[in-house]
DNA sequence: CAGGATTCGTTGGTCGCGCCAACGGTTCGG
DNA sequence: CCGAACCGTTGGCGCGACCAACGAATCCTG
């Protein structure tokens, strides 16, 4: 890495990459550390977020794909997190709700997510944090959606 | 992705992942439009910059996986962007040399990097462009490396 | 109110990427 | 000289992001 040719340290997309390389890195390692994947965080905030959901939300919501939606809903009702249930007024939806043990989950969860950002934001001042975050916001929201 | 859950919008390391999927994809779609994969264009840059390397330096200053290289050393020496020889100064070595086909090729790849880095960071002001850049690039460093 | 279009959950599959284990062949160090 | 280290290669695993297709349910519109 530190033998990286030159050309591709001063390439933003390439830096982002890079970024989302170690972030991915420090993210999964520390979910694994306690049997999760990034999936369930993401799919766990949004109902916590929004409140009882259709699969078809939660995909719209965190990009996750609705086949994806699938099997990850499958594991965190199998380890009692969410509970899936047919919705009563629209009988192609389930209604996915999160469960008492879910939200401590969940708040397992953020508190890793917490963790693993000051790892990786750790060389940067809090204002210059602050900064990265609202660049970052604002690429995201611009390329939507 | 609009309505993605605040909590999530605000986490960095969310962030930095969403920034990273979207140059992903724009990369990708670029790249693949040319029948590429990004681990060429690290591939070729790296021995641009430094030269007719070993497979295992490419390994190591790319960050790419010792036997990910083959693969991508297979593809780019059928497509004759590439040549490997054996290293007459070391029996377990193969030289990767950049054929001229292959400098062209790395010439177009750039390009369309330059391409998608533009697409990609539209929101920014010149100045913001070269901020993120800078805070991305010590995060990266600080993480090795 | 009937029938086509649309939505939803689900199955099954593809591809890229990152990683790890193991092997035989080569070179280096003691 | 022999073991340690290095190199290329094969094969495999798991996650992440996709896409196509299907039956079932609901909707829209004529």
């Amino acid at each position: 890495m530190s033998t990286a040719p030159d050309r591709l340290r001063t390439k933003a997309s390439w830096l982002v990459n890079q970024a989302a390389t170690v972030a991915h890195r420090l993210a999964v390692d520390e979910f694994a550390r306690s049997g999760a994947r990034r999936y369930h965080y993401g799919i766990l905030a949004a109902i916590d977020e929004n409140g009882p959901s259709s699969q078809a939300t939660l995909s719209r919501c965190t990009g996750i794909d609705r086949s994806d939606v699938v099997a990850v809903i499958n594991e965190l009702a199998d380890a009692g997190y969410v509970e899936r249930a047919p919705d009563p007024a629209d009988g192609r939806r389930n209604l996915i709700t999160l469960t008492d043990t879910g939200t401590r989950r969940l708040g397992h969860l953020e508190a890793l997510v917490s963790e693993t950002q000051d790892v990786f934001l750790a060389p940067l001042e809090p204002a210059e944090r602050e900064q990265l975050t609202r660049l970052l916001a604002r690429v995201v929201e611009h390329h939507h959606g």
